[in-house]
DNA sequence: AAAGAAATGATTATCGCTTGTCATAAAGAC
DNA sequence: GTCTTTATGACAAGCGATAATCATTTCTTT
């Protein structure tokens, strides 16, 4: 592979110039960057970036940890951050904590060893003094993390809010939701609090019940679903924190021959390309994922170049209707 | 952050010892073991991979390019590669090259830039002279490539081989293939020859289409579906190339009111998580995507080692029934 | 006791790039 | 014609490891 050196050699100049070419930093005249394109189009240059890195002491690469690959939800959200980064020359060092504390730990790890720009965390099992010590910004999505440099979310409450009262506005008067995993914070419960709250408003009456993480990880919901279903059989309006949840309702309303829509309805969550694969198309709460990748990588970025960046950003959500409702 | 230096002088050793205890390599005792460790835990250091692999001119990054990232089977390629990388020790740099040459070249040359130890390819729009110049081992899936390392596949003929025999054990006798982008080669086009095969030997007669790629990119084959029964109104059996397209083809059944599995039965490919969500649940072909993935970071493995890896790997597929036969 | 193995020290080149310093020219401003 | 700006050369330190060389010292063996 060739280097810097043989770029200089090949245009004659010498390497402290070819640098300042490729970073566009102090003076350089037209014909010398034209000769330096030259020599590198010959020689088939790439700059090492791992020198590069090890030279500023930080990469151009984000460590991005989620909990989960196989969830639609993150699917679309890695898919996005994926493109963004790409976009303002980053690329994606993908880790998989599997919502395992200590996976996580050893990806943070692996990150600063290998010199991130910094970390988009869309796992939250770490307390924050062990980012604390490392000195890399953090951008989350739809997690808390006390101090963390900035946090992305979409308005959660909004969601339970709109998906209570369309529930409530199609008649139904017997509602559950089924929330997310007991013990453990995340923004997502402010769903269950503004669900909730228009319940109380309206005085309808509504059950709740917590998952599991076992059922989180695996993405296995349908026995707890049928279970439900079961123990409260006058159940007619259901919302639930995903839609992969609301995606197993609907194959436990077909076990136990309850027709959806017409005696129950059903509100998912995130609006992942899934949601129009099922039968019936599911009525859910948008995400606007594509716009949290975008600020989260941008917050990123701007962070790292020493901006302020805002601690806290919420996005609308919206309810799309399409079959369950 | 401290340096091996510092794990030198806090340990009372020489970088050189702290070196070798670090990469077990030359006489090291017990002794100078722990105390380099309490060293490590006291500074709390990691090594800054960044300085190694400049030093060895080698990552410990896979360099993962696939065409797709929300396409329900490169979800589960990637999840399992991850994790499978994870074990032997590497990291994945994530690309998407959105099935675009352009872009899939810029990631290569990115893996080259960032010194990666090797390449996952699900991708194929490069021509093989493109890797011949950068001296990277290359293990495609599901993808051929003239010179590569290594290939690994799934046995798509076999696959198109039952489907077909399924479909007329079923007792459908107007078949419909749903195949692959025209114009574009790879390994799934198999599943053709192996669907027209047992069909030619049945002599059941079947109509076979292409798709396009602007259908495989953005995921919406339902117009396309739609009009192909139409076209091919007496269809009572389908095999189409993914799980995808047969989830949009229940759609497009519904629409269209034909009742599933009743007349019309249909078989798809990959077996992903979106298989079981849909109504009815989706009989397919199964991908063996956990030891695909496995294969393939161990071939990649291997070949970084210096060892000698076959060029191909062809993997069993098997018939999974569900609901649509 | 002699010989070899085991363990470490001390030092340094190397990986490929960034960035700083200082010197030196040539071009343009006034 | 001086002064500044622009453009480059020449050189070298530094980023944090790896790994090689050579020199020592301590421990085993026989």
């Amino acid at each position: 592979m060739a280097t810097l050196k043989d770029v200089a050699r090949e245009s004659g100049l010498t390497v402290g110039t070819v640098s300042r070419v490729l970073n566009n930093r102090g003076y350089i005249s037209d014909r010398a960057r034209e000769k330096v394109d030259q020599a590198m189009k010959k020689l088939n240059y790439r700059p090492n970036e791992v020198a590069r890195s090890l030279s500023k002491s930080s990469s151009n690469t984000i460590g991005l940890i989620v909990p989960h690959i196989r969830h639609p939800y993150f699917i679309e959200m890695i898919s996005h951050l994926e493109y963004q980064a790409y976009q303002k020359g980053y690329r994606i060092l993908l880790c998989n904590s599997r919502n395992i504390q200590e996976k996580e730990r050893e990806y943070i790890d692996i990150c600063t060893g290998n010199k991130v720009a910094g970390i988009i965390l869309c796992s939250g099992t770490v307390p924050m003094e062990v980012f604390d010590k490392i000195g890399i910004s953090v951008v989350t999505i739809e997690r808390f993390l006390d101090n963390g440099t900035a946090a992305v979310e979409c308005d959660n409450r909004q969601g339970g809010v709109l998906a209570a009262e369309k529930l409530i506005a199609c008649g139904c008067r017997h509602l559950l939701h089924v929330g997310n995993i007991g013990g453990v914070f995340m923004p997502a419960d402010m769903r269950t609090e503004g669900f909730r709250e228009v319940c109380e408003r309206e005085h309808v009456h509504f059950e709740e019940i917590l998952t599991e993480e076992i059922q989180y990880d695996s993405m296995m919901y349908e026995e707890m679903l049928e279970e439900a279903l079961r123990k409260f059989p006058e159940t007619d309006g259901l919302f639930v924190n995903s839609d992969v949840i609301a995606a197993q309702t609907l194959q436990a309303c077909g076990r136990l021959r309850i027709p959806v829509p017409e005696r129950l309805k059903i509100i998912g969550f995130d609006d992942a390309f899934l949601a129009t694969l099922t039968t019936p198309r599911l009525t859910t709460i948008h995400q606007p994922v594509r716009e949290m990748a975008e600020i989260a990588v941008n917050l990123l970025h701007d962070s790292v170049s020493g901006k302020l960046v805002p601690k806290r950003t919420v996005l609308p959500v919206r309810l799309v209707e399409r079959g369950t409702t």
